[in-house]
RNA sequence: GGACGGGUGGGUGAGUGGCUAAAACCAGCAGACUGUAAAUCUGCCGCUCCUUGCGGGCUACGGAGGUUCGAAUCCUCCCCCGUCCA
C-alpha cells in the first residue's frame, strides 16, 4: 500500500457532507458525482458564489463557507466565486426590493475585504476564487439572448419573492429577471458539479441545473444550508436588522453577543456554526434535559468555542472569564475599552456620552440618564444636569446601558 | 397612450383643515426580576435648549410651490409605485 487514497469512501463522505445541509438536490446525483470522482481520481468543483455587498462577514455568511470547508477538507475543489459582474445587476432573492446596484469600486474594494475574511474559514491555498465578471463581461448581446431563450418567464415567476412582489403590488424591474440566468450561467463557465447556497438560494441553484442542461452538461447538484436566525431568534441574521455577530469583532463582543441568544437558538448556532457533531449536540442537549448542565454553561462552551476559530483558544479563554466577572459577579470590567480624552472644563455628561458616541444624540443621552442607565464608577448617575469633571487627570469607568463601558482617561 | 388606485415616523399601518411630534401594533432602548437568556412588569422611544417643566424652539407625513390665522389633511405642477385597457 504506498498509494494514498485521496478520497474518503464515499458513504463516509456522504455523511460528513449531509451535516447541517437543509437539502441536497438530489442525493442520488451526489452519490453518483462522488462514485465518479472517486474512480477518476478528479475532485468535484464545488461552488459558491456570493455577491460581494456586504463586505462585513457575521456568522449567519459563515454556515454556508462551513460547508464548501468541509468539501474542501474532503479533497474537492472549493471555488469562491465572487460575483463582481452581477452585484452590478443587483440580486434581488430574498429582497422585498430592487436592491441598488453597486459601483465597480465599491465592488474591487468588497471583495478584497470579503476574501481576506474568507480565508478565516477556508483555506487560502485550496480555493480557487473567480470573479463571474471574467465570462459575464464577454457576453455578447446576442450570447444574452441565447441564454434568456432557454428559460420560461412562467417558471421564473414561481419564484417566491418574484410571486410575493406581484401580488403585493410592488415593483420588479425587468433586469432582476435576469440575475438567475447570469447566476445559472456561471455554473456553466464553471462546470461546477455542486453548488451552494442558503435555502433562500434554492431556486436560483435550481435555475443553474436546467441551464447547465441545456449547455450540454451534466446538472449541478444544489446543496442549500438553512438560514441563520439572528440574535433576536426571530429573523434571519443580518447587518441592517442588529441582530448579527460580526466575524472581525472582538472577542468581548462577540461573547456578549452570543450569550444573549435565548437558550432553544443555542442548538441551531451548535449546530450550524461549530465543528460538532451531530452527535455530541444531541449528548449536549440530552445533559441539559436531564438537569446534569446549566444552559448557561452550554451557551459559554457555544460562544467559547465560535470566539476560538476566530480570535484562537486563549482569546476565548480571556472574553469568558470577563463575561463572568461582569456579568456573573458584577464587578467593573478589567478590560473596558480605552477612551483618552483631554482635560478641560467640567461638561455636561449628557454631552460627554453623545461625545463618546455611547448615545446617537443628546435626547437619547437625557433618556439615558433619566432612566438610570449611566453608572460613573459603579454610581448611577440619574440627573441630567450632572457634570463631569475634566479638570485634572483622572480615570473612571464610564458605563452607559447594559453593555456599553468605557474606561476613560483624563490627560 | 388611456382609466383608476396609491406614496405617513426603523417596519406594518391609522389619520381628510386646528384637540396630531402624528393612534395602534412590531422592532428598539432603559429599569426591575434573572442566568446580560427567555417570559413578565414599568417607563421611554424626532432633534435641540434650558429654569428638566404635563417647559421653549425647530424639523417631519414622496418633492416643489400655493390657499388659509392654521395643512399629513384643500389646490397646482412634478417624481415614484401598482392595477386594468391598448
Amino acid at each position: 500500500m504506498t498509494t494514498k487514497l485521496p478520497f474518503k469512501p464515499v458513504d463516509e463522505q456522504l455523511a460528513y457532507l449531509r451535516k447541517g445541509a437543509a437539502e441536497i438536490i438530489r442525493e442520488e446525483d451526489l452519490r453518483a458525482k462522488i462514485e465518479g470522482s472517486l474512480k477518476t481520481g478528479k475532485p468535484l468543483r464545488v461552488k459558491l458564489g456570493v455577491d460581494p455587498t456586504a463586505p462585513d462577514l457575521h456568522l449567519g455568511h459563515t454556515v454556508v463557507l462551513r460547508k464548501l470547508k468541509h468539501f474542501q477538507d474532503l479533497g474537492h475543489t472549493a471555488i469562491f466565486l465572487v460575483g463582481d459582474f452581477t452585484a452590478m445587476v443587483g440580486d434581488p432573492t430574498g429582497q422585498s426590493e430592487t436592491r441598488p446596484p453597486l459601483t465597480r469600486e465599491q465592488v474591487d474594494a468588497n471583495a478584497k475585504t470579503y476574501l481576506e475574511q474568507v480565508y478565516k474559514i477556508l483555506s487560502r491555498e485550496n480555493t480557487e476564487v473567480r470573479y463571474n465578471s471574467e465570462w459575464l463581461g464577454k457576453l455578447s448581446g446576442h450570447d444574452m439572448i441565447r441564454l434568456c431563450a432557454r428559460y420560461r418567464l412562467a417558471r421564473m415567476l414561481e419564484r417566491e419573492d418574484f410571486r410575493s412582489r406581484l401580488a403585493g403590488n410592488l415593483p420588479i424591474s425587468v433586469h432582476e429577471l435576469l440575475y438567475p440566468l447570469l447566476q445559472a450561467y456561471d455554473s456553466v463557465a464553471l462546470q461546477a458539479d455542486i453548488e451552494l447556497g442558503a435555502t433562500e438560494q434554492k431556486f436560483n441553484l435550481l435555475v443553474g441545473r436546467e441551464i447547465q442542461h441545456a449547455y450540454g452538461q451534466p446538472s449541478q447538484v444544489a446543496l442549500t444550508m438553512p438560514i441563520l436566525v439572528g440574535l433576536d431568534g426571530q429573523r434571519k441574521m443580518s447587518k441592517s436588522l442588529g441582530n448579527y455577530v460580526g466575524i472581525t469583532e472582538a472577542p468581548s463582543e462577540m461573547f456578549g453577543k452570543l450569550m444573549s441568544l435565548s437558550d432553544a437558538m443555542m442548538w441551531p448556532y451548535f449546530e450550524l456554526v461549530t465543528d460538532r457533531t451531530p452527535e455530541q449536540i444531541a449528548a449536549l442537549a440530552a445533559e441539559v434535559e436531564s438537569g446534569a448542565m446549566h444552559p448557561m454553561d452550554v451557551k459559554m462552551f457555544l460562544a467559547k468555542e465560535i470566539i476560538a476559530g476566530f480570535h484562537g483558544e486563549a482569546a476565548a479563554e480571556k472574553a469568558a472569564a470577563e463575561f463572568q466577572r461582569v456579568f456573573r459577579d458584577r464587578e467593573a470590567p478589567v478590560e473596558a475599552p480605552q477612551r483618552k480624552v483631554p482635560r478641560g472644563p467640567a461638561k455636561r455628561l449628557t454631552a460627554f456620552l453623545v461625545e463618546l458616541d455611547l448615545a446617537p444624540s443628546r435626547s437619547e443621552a437625557d433618556r439615558l440618564v433619566k432612566q438610570g442607565g449611566v453608572e460613573v464608577d459603579g454610581a448611577r448617575i440619574s440627573d441630567v444636569k450632572h457634570e463631569v469633571d475634566l479638570a485634572m487627570p483622572r480615570e473612571f469607568l464610564l458605563r452607559a446601558g447594559k453593555k456599553k463601558f468605557l474606561r476613560i482617561v483624563v490627560e
